[in-house]
DNA sequence: GAGTGGTCTAGACCACAGA
DNA sequence: CTGTGGTCTAGACCACTCT
């Protein structure tokens, strides 16, 4: 008698159970998870099926596999967060490190109109607001904003200090896993403040990304709205 | 007596067999591929090795498979082209169609040293140099230059009309299939001409996207310079 | 040496498309 | 009905890691 019950193929629910224990935390960010055989055992089906379902949530990035010591859940590292998460990179396609970040101060008010639509927030919700201005090369490139709903960040604003990455900090302190992420591209004209933090004329065109991400289970849980100057670096993306 | 005496694992050889086929012309865009049993026949492995060859090659784009009909090779639509290639959209998502353009202009002349660092070509080589507006949502939004190496498109300024979409007309006047495709994006300020074309203040912000795109054996055979009025529109870029 | 994931095989049955 | 890809199994051996 199988164990598995549902729809669809085995693999699949095989898949889902994973999912789900990921989700609730039952296997946390660098957990080692059992063995394919042990797994197989356990939802009563051969190790081939086990495989399949590893093979897909590996190329989801859920979880990584090393050959002799197992299989293990996805932990934000500052590299897979600069690697996967960060596009800016300079002309000749080097991504500088170790870049710093200026905090410009971390607020906790009422979230606005916008804020509650685009993190999926009841209304009258607080979040906390980070700005910072961000050095790429050593010059400052990137002003930022980022938008964080307070109940799932309690006391953020206790921390001492930001890293410039900062989903390990999501996950290490607040249990928050970042999964993917939507990012929305567009020119637009500096401000006056940010023109004079990033040195450059008001008026003159940034790239603003504004980025929606998201935890494995789908939930929005930080809206980045970053303006960023491109005369010496490029926001790349690879269509394969 | 193995047919196959690479190195490395099986599937890979086998991959790497069929990938030279598809880049030879042996089999061509929308061909249908011999069955996994006939493949595996002909290699001297079994289907599952086949199987997974086929798969990364599913993964990749490079081929596409449909249950009771078989594994072809991909072509190029103007579907696949909008949707994989084209990362403009509305506000709310949608993608305009039908989008129109009004071609500025075509030419072949000598490629300055740009070009040819860029696409790889000798010196002195001449490109066919295509200069066009595209409207989205009714009103002109990209300024396009697009550059191809003009011995690999012979008498392509004799096509009586250039679609919206070009892969499509690549890969069936020219024989070249674009794969793959690396886009740099910068905020830039619009020149008088193109301020003009796209009915904007000169000076304002555009989005320049710098795409160089590529056949599967690795060679640069477009290079696209668009700059989009992004008031209505933005690139969107999925981080997964 | 023990335990892990990675590769490979052979065979079974299912789901789907098309003649 | 035949042939295709999709799923699932059971078992073998290899490559790698750690003790």
């Amino acid at each position: 008698m199988p164990v598995m019950t549902g729809q669809g193929p085995l693999y699949v629910q095989v898949r889902e159970m994973v999912v789900q224990r990921i989700i609730s935390g039952a296997w946390q960010p660098g957990d080692l998870l059992p063995s394919e055989f042990d797994l197989a055992a356990e939802f009563g089906v051969s190790q081939g099926t086990v495989r399949k379902a590893l093979d897909t949530l590996a190329a989801d990035n859920l979880i990584i596999r090393h050959q002799g010591r197992g299989t293990f859940v996805t932990t934000h590292t500052p590299q897979r967060e600069l690697f996967h998460f960060f596009h800016l990179e300079g002309q000749k396609g080097e991504k500088q490190m170790p870049a710093t970040s200026r905090l410009t101060g971390v607020t906790n008010r009422r979230a606005s109109r916008i804020e509650t639509d685009r993190l999926h927030l009841p209304a009258n919700t607080h979040v906390f607001v980070i700005n910072r201005i961000r050095n790429l090369g050593g010059r400052p490139t990137i002003a930022e904003r980022i938008i964080l709903p307070a109940r799932m960040f309690p006391e953020l604003g206790q921390l001492a200090e930001l890293p410039n990455e900062l989903y390990q900090i999501y996950e290490e302190f607040f249990g928050v896993t970042i999964h993917r992420a939507v990012e929305e591209l567009r020119a637009v004209s500096a401000e006056r403040d940010e023109a004079r933090a990033l040195g450059v004329a008001t008026g003159a065109p940034l790239l603003e990304i504004d980025r929606l991400a998201e935890t494995v289970d789908g939930t929005p849980v930080e809206w980045r709205l970053s303006r960023c100057d491109t005369h010496a670096h490029h926001y790349l993306s690879e269509i394969v």
